[in-house]
DNA sequence: GGTGTTGGCCAACAAGCGTTGACCAACGGC
DNA sequence: GCCGTTGGTCAACGCTTGTTGGCCAACACC
């Protein structure tokens, strides 16, 4: 019924250097995974029964919580991933906004991880509080090898995460008609030059009110 | 407890020309949808609860039913507020962004309606809707007014709404520090060329992948 | 081939939810 | 001063939720 492509990693499982061995259930343990995935991205925490998890996966609601332990470990389980950013060092750091855009797109796409992510962030403390560190670990890094100054890193880091979350938002989750017919080269085109002033760009002197 | 300012619109009262007659249960009446307007705006659409309400307003959950009539309708009234954007008819066409960053900031900082149409669009159905229809009445007639090719308008304002709801979402839902500590100076500062350039500037040739 | 372990289902639990209807107290017109 | 109307509380209903423990079948090992 369901392709299962990857291993999951088991909630509590301490890494003893060699991976746990294959078991007969991890067909079942991917199948709960990947029916999570898909009930957490389109509905968010709450409306996300474990029942109608389970009813996806074909099997009963017990197995979820006997391999997962509870509804939240298996959304922690869910988000286990890490959104590799392209390393700052060898890119064109006049080119970084485009860059930049282009590799979330790709993620938002390929991944329905940070669909789950931002659409429980917005409701879910948990999930607000995984997004603030993804945020905070890696786009900030970044903004700190590319901006001028290290110490306005945070802060283009934040204009930067505005106009990209801004765009997963209308793209990926309210589905706004015009910003979905958007092509991946037009949002590269219009959202990269303006990732790359928010990175590069002098501050500026605010507006007088 | 609580201070009532406003008269609300009641679900279902048509509108015979003169309004309702004050009542005594009016200042009840706006003490539950004010607390509605916090619970929602804090907690979105499923967690909060209608016990939880009441106990804000200091009333019994039925009370709610009996002037709401159900759930969806006091989320009805917590969001029949319409936002006025400003006509677009008068104003610098060349200030544009600038004015429409600075309008949107104050809309949210004043009201918290909008926080509520954020936070339970993304995982309610008929949130998502209403949002969809701010978005389409609003911004994209504006878009009309303002840019270039009015063809061209429901594309630029998608784009405008990626950068203004994705403000929205990191500094008053996501809470991402960073973004909490800009001043309003510059987030116009900023945020106003990017809406301005998506308005007007020349439809750009997308990149070569 | 018996036996312990694993994978899975079933039935039930307590808690919380939105919602309902019966009931009581205070007000207002005659 | 009476009585219909209004504002409000209380207790309960039916349902769904996350979660639990007991039970059965299939497998693995000696």
């Amino acid at each position: 019924m369901l392709a299962y492509m990857c291993w999951p990693t088991f909630v509590g499982m301490t890494d003893t250097g060699t991976p746990a061995p294959p078991r007969r259930s991890d067909a079942t343990r991917t199948a709960i995974l990947t029916a999570a995935r898909e009930r957490f991205a389109a509905d968010g925490y709450e409306r996300a029964t474990i029942r109608a998890i389970a009813r996806d996966a074909g099997i009963d609601p017990s197995m979820v919580m006997r391999y997962y332990g509870s509804k939240e470990g298996l959304f922690a389980a869910v988000l286990d991933v890490n959104l590799q950013l392209p390393a700052p060092e060898g890119l064109d750091p006049r080119r970084m906004g485009e860059i930049l855009v282009g590799h979330f797109l790709d993620l938002w796409e390929e991944n329905e991880v940070l669909t789950v992510m931002l659409r429980v962030g917005v409701t879910n403390p948990a999930g607000g509080e995984r997004l603030r560190g993804v945020f905070r670990d890696q786009l900030v890094s970044l903004a700190r090898h590319v901006c001028p100054d290290p110490e306005q890193a945070p802060a283009r880091a934040a204009l930067v995460a505005s106009q990209i979350l801004g765009m997963a938002l209308t793209r990926y989750i309210l589905r706004l008609p015009p910003t979905v017919a958007l092509s991946r080269e037009e949002i590269v085109a219009w959202l990269g030059p303006t990732v790359q002033r928010y990175l590069t760009a002098p501050y500026p002197a605010p507006y007088p009110r």
